[in-house]
RNA sequence: GGCCCGGUAGUUCAGUUGGUUAGAACGCCGCCCUGUCACGGCGGAGGUCGUGGGUUCGAGUCCCAUCCGGGUCGCCA
């Protein structure tokens, strides 16, 4: 049936409101459910707004009547007819509960097939399902509002950045291969056969460029790739909220920054956040929570047992202190209650952390129950237990090791208890600003420094003089923002002069010739006149998800990849067809 | 690349130590029904138990391989 200008909507199904009582409307959108009475109908009629009952009874005109008998669910509709009270009638579940409209004139402008599952929210379908009809899965209302919501905040982000100064500038998608960092998606080129443009992890060298061009203020909605493993926070294509600012310091870029998390929660929930951030050195957070995001919504602290126990002859302690690392435990308080087979899963869980093994002690009412106290002397147990104040109800969970491992297994294990405990409550936000990260990271395997956050990351004053005797404890100008133990956004003070950007790189095994070839337009760039500048980045997607209160960023992604990095609905990956490679110069070599 | 969990009507799931014709709910189709909104009543259709192989008198159930989905470690400057 066409559809014709007197067909179009008046109204979004829920903009119509008491008001409107008596008032002839036209709404478009798709049946959501007919309820067929017999001498009476009705349909609630949804569109992206929300949903609308429609009525039809003895008075409605034969034909209307019918049309409306013959609506199955999903048909795309127009209908025109008076709003009217629902009297006693209301639906409280509804915010259209209290009304409906009374349908003269209804068409049918597309019929549908039974879908493969429902289009309502309270029921679980299979991941592989949503993907596959991801456009049906994106009609549940949920999903429809994940979306909206996402728009809401794009608007709220781009207005408070303006607002503060900021241009919206774009950078280029198609650009130089990066020699550190994640792996590139590559893009072949035709023009340059055996040549490749790659795809940008992030726009971090075009936004340096633009305050060394005086741009002072750059934010960008930036879309970004990395060629790695999925995880549910963590897709292969992604959006950045990225910005750089010039003339400033680490405490302006996290001023500013802060402003903008408060004035989205102002905005979307109505919520003054008066306090300041937190802050806490990498150093502390490594030492107090095992991790550089540490999740402060608990305690659970990490405890140093390594000085106490260095006489010890409880060989996996002792091995673990003579290697060089330490022992450390955290006190679960309420995880007494877990039972041995959950204790025994604890132990694997920081197996999969690289940990051999976990210690524990429980107290229950007077009943201390422990994997290892028997091989400590009295001493040290009580030593260990005046340490971790030991109380009623509580677990000790041990791990000895090298360092590494102990903080990543402790870190990973304070959460995993927590969220056994229920403790881990999506409407509560605590921020955490994570400050003074190292500079260089060391690989064993490569046998050479790393740049922890990127390779133009300022060092802190203090720590310039460590270049030539200790790079490895250098501290960069560097900052993490971390919500509930997730990492929502970084950054950095730049490095801004040619002599500094020569030292970190020759630290890196980056030496000039291989700079220049890489790098040479930066080197370059650096020689005039460069102000000083940082910038930060927020994974925008994890922002929304955490808002919103989902741990899985596909929530909120309108057409996410799977977790194999294919596109299920579209089939991609795909073959390229021959035509193509051969203009590009490429040939597919089989894999064994 | 490693490890773990899952795949049974359209959907969500149940299915006992391997044993008759594989069930339920929702959805779907038909008939009835004037205030429903999780409408109700009556009736009906719908299954290669992911796929391939094996063990067995007999496999949804056990074994092997493989595909698909999910989680996680490595990886993610």
């Amino acid at each position: 049936m066409a559809f014709l200008s007197e067909d179009k909507r008046t109204h979004y199904c829920t903009s119509i409101t008491e008001a409107d009582i008596g008032t002839r409307v036209t709404v478009n959108g798709w049946c959501a459910k007919q309820r067929n009475l017999g001498g009476l109908i009705f349909i609630d009629l949804r569109d992206r707004s929300g949903i609308i009952q429609l009525a039809f009874d003895e008075n409605t005109a034969r034909d209307v009547f019918e049309t409306a008998a013959g609506v199955r669910s999903e048909y795309v509709l127009t209908a025109s007819g008076t709003v009217r009270s629902r009297g006693a009638d209301v639906n409280e579940n509804r915010a259209t509960g209290k009304i409906e409209i009374y349908v003269d004139k209804i068409k049918v402008l597309c019929t549908a097939e039974t879908t493969p599952f429902e289009i309502v929210d309270d029921k679980n379908i299979r991941n592989d399902l949503r993907m596959q009809f991801r456009y049906l899965d994106l009609r549940r209302p949920t999903m429809t509002e994940n979306v909206k919501l996402r728009s809401e905040i794009t608007k709220l982000t781009l207005d408070y950045f303006h607002d503060n100064g900021f241009l919206y500038i774009e950078t280029p998608d198609l650009i130089r291969p990066t020699p550190e960092g994640a792996r590139d998606y590559l893009v072949p080129s035709r023009v340059y056969p055996g040549k490749f443009y790659a795809l940008p992890q992030s726009p971090q060298l075009y936004k340096q460029l633009l305050m060394y061009a005086g741009f002072d203020r750059y934010i960008q909605l930036a879309r970004c790739f990395r060629d790695e493993d999925l995880r549910a926070d963590r897709q292969p294509e992604f959006t950045q909220i990225d910005l750089e600012m010039s003339f400033s310091t680490e405490e302006d870029i996290m001023e500013i920054n802060e402003g903008f998390l408060k004035y989205l929660f102002r905005k979307l929930f109505g919520i003054e956040m008066t306090e300041k951030f937190p802050r806490m050195t990498w150093r502390e957070a490594m030492e107090r929570y095992g991790s550089d995001k540490p999740d402060i919504r608990f305690g659970f602290e990490l405890c140093d047992l390594t000085e106490l126990l260095r006489g010890t002859e409880f060989r996996v302690f002792a091995g673990a202190i003579a290697a060089g690392g330490s022992v450390r435990a955290i006190n679960v308080k309420g995880g007494a209650k877990f039972s041995r087979r959950e204790i025994d899963g604890l132990a694997d869980f920081v197996k999969s952390y690289r940990a051999k093994g976990l210690a524990w002690a429980k107290k229950a009412g007077s009943e201390v129950s422990s994997s290892y106290a028997k091989f400590l002397t009295e001493a040290e147990n009580a030593a260990i237990y005046e340490k971790m104040g030991f109380e009623d109800g509580d677990l000790i969970l041990i791990v000895a090791d090298k360092n590494s491992v102990v903080f990543d297994s402790l870190g990973a294990l304070r959460r995993e208890c927590a969220k056994m405990l229920g403790l881990l409550d999506p409407k509560e936000f605590e921020f955490l600003w994570v400050t003074e990260f190292p500079l260089f990271e060391y690989s064993e395997e490569d046998g050479r420094f790393y740049a922890m956050h990127h390779p133009f990351t300022a060092p802190m004053e203090e720590d310039i003089p460590l270049f030539d005797t200790d790079p490895g404890a250098m501290r960069a100008r560097a900052y993490d923002i971390v919500l509930n133990g997730t990492e929502l956004g970084g950054g950095s003070i730049r490095i801004s002069t040619p002599e500094m950007q020569t030292l970190v790189f020759s630290k890196l095994g980056i030496g000039e010739e291989e700079a220049n070839a890489k790098f040479g337009f930066l080197m370059e760039a650096l020689k005039y006149g460069i102000p000083p500048h940082g910038g930060l980045a927020f994974g925008f997607d994890r922002l929304v998800a955490l808002l919103l209160g989902y741990e899985d960023i596909r929530e909120i992604i309108p057409f996410p990849k799977a977790q194999n990095a294919s596109e299920p609905m579209s089939k991609c990956p795909s073959e390229a067809d021959a035509k193509a490679l051969e203009e590009l110069g490429l040939a597919i070599k089989k894999r064994d």
